[in-house]
DNA sequence: GGGATGTTACGGCGAGCGCCGTAGCATTCG
DNA sequence: CGAATGCTACGGCGCTCGCCGTAACATCCC
């Protein structure tokens, strides 16, 4: 009999309350967001906020840090991302495709953070240029890099781990709007962390939107031939936050 | 603000009732199933399967092909399928690892059928026997295959596609009990395809759980240099069914 | 054609749950 | 210390939705 549909429906059902997929959804960048913020994305009132984290946090998908009368909520892992992909791209391909709201539609997908690595067009075309470069080997649980591709890390200013994290190296992850590979796992995350560093790539307030600039496409091209992504110079409507610290 | 918040809980709340967890996870095996079938798995009577069907039809997440009077249900994509298993993964991890009920999870996790190719140690296993054979490539959307990987497939007695299929070659995809990846993807399921043609592997009745035979080990063993999978022989309570068709 | 089977449509019952108001606890700041 | 802020606990309201009984329709078998 089916003894594992259970389970699946009590992790499911959690993210099937629109205000807590609305939380779930502003956490994908990876960030960590106090009650307050969630309760105002989520369009509730704090006290029911409140009673939604208690329960994700319950079924496992948040983890909170308290850090004196604040406490931060985070996603526990790359996994409930990535579970979130999955469904979203059900939830993008739907009853058939233009369910986007025009103009949001075209700057998430465009290019975005999904956890806490590059998405969008953005992330699909550094993944395609290091797949077509020849820089990426087929690893135990993931990509590994060939040696051209260490140094097109190293150009970009990124220090390889000398021992391999418990993480993936790099692991492909499908993207939700452009229904094809864009590159998560450790180094994934730390090229975003550095594009951010720099202000290749900046982040815009409320929104997992971000922009490739053309310092940031000029640098990416240099390390990486063959990188062009069609990304436009924003029309810059709210400007976009300068350059975050990065954990 | 968060737009795409609604949409994903559209279709997560879809998956979170239990009746319709249940019947989406018995689908996973790629199979169609009819409505009465379904109803019996889910533990509801047919009128409220029915109901629950018509639902998720109209989420697109099955399709319903229409043979006589019985009316068969399946998934309407890999996609769905991959979308259930990042659900798993959580699920599985949940609220601390041992939800498993014995018997039944060990079954499971160490062969089964995940939508169209095999998953668990089984599926892993093949997986790093390819990886660390140095058979696979990066590519476009996923795996390709070097020269000796062709070699691979075609001592197991596989025709590759001599066009490359809409569909991905081969491309990982994660594993909710190894929580490591296994193959997906066009030759994947072509691969267990002909494991059950030849009765490599056994399917056995109302569940996913599969059986790798003294054969099959051989077999794998002999094309696939490194294969190794520590599956025992079943204790065999109820009997596996004989070799089914492949459509 | 008549009965059996698979499936869907409709209606009412009941429970679960999301929502907020009020209240209480912890932390910070003046 | 007292006020303000962030958050959680509790309780009641209201609505949704899952469930099944009855009924109707289509298909198959004899």
């Amino acid at each position: 009999m089916n003894t594992r549909g259970p389970y699946l429906a009590e992790i499911a059902s959690l993210m099937g309350d629109p205000a807590r997929a609305n939380m779930l959804h502003a956490l994908m960048d990876g960030r960590a967001l106090t009650a307050k913020e969630l309760a105002w994305i989520a369009g509730v009132a704090p006290q029911t906020a409140s009673g939604h984290l208690g329960k994700l946090m319950q079924g496992g998908l948040l983890a909170v840090t308290v850090q004196g009368r604040h406490r931060y909520h985070r996603l526990t892992g790359p996994e409930v991302a990535q579970a979130l992909e999955g469904l979203m791209v059900l939830a993008g391909a739907g009853t058939g495709g233009r369910r986007l709201p025009a103009r949001v539609g075209a700057e998430l997908s465009q290019a975005r953070t999904c956890y806490d690595h590059l998405a969008g067009r953005l992330g699909t075309a550094i993944h395609d240029a290091l797949v077509t470069g020849g820089h990426l080997a087929v690893a135990e649980g993931g990509y590994g890099l060939t040696a051209s591709g260490e140094a097109v890390f190293a150009a970009l200013g990124i220090v390889l781990p000398d021992r391999p994290p418990r993480r993936a190296l790099l692991r492909p992850c499908l993207d939700w709007s452009e229904r094809r590979p864009h590159l998560a796992g450790h180094l994934a995350a730390a090229l975003a962390c550095r594009c951010f560093e720099t202000a290749w790539v900046l982040r815009r307030k409320d929104s997992r939107a971000v922009t490739l600039t053309q310092g940031g496409r000029a640098a990416l091209a240099a390390a990486l031939p063959g990188f062009v992504c069609d990304a436009p110079e924003p029309v810059s409507r709210e400007r976009p936050e300068p350059a975050p610290a990065c954990a």
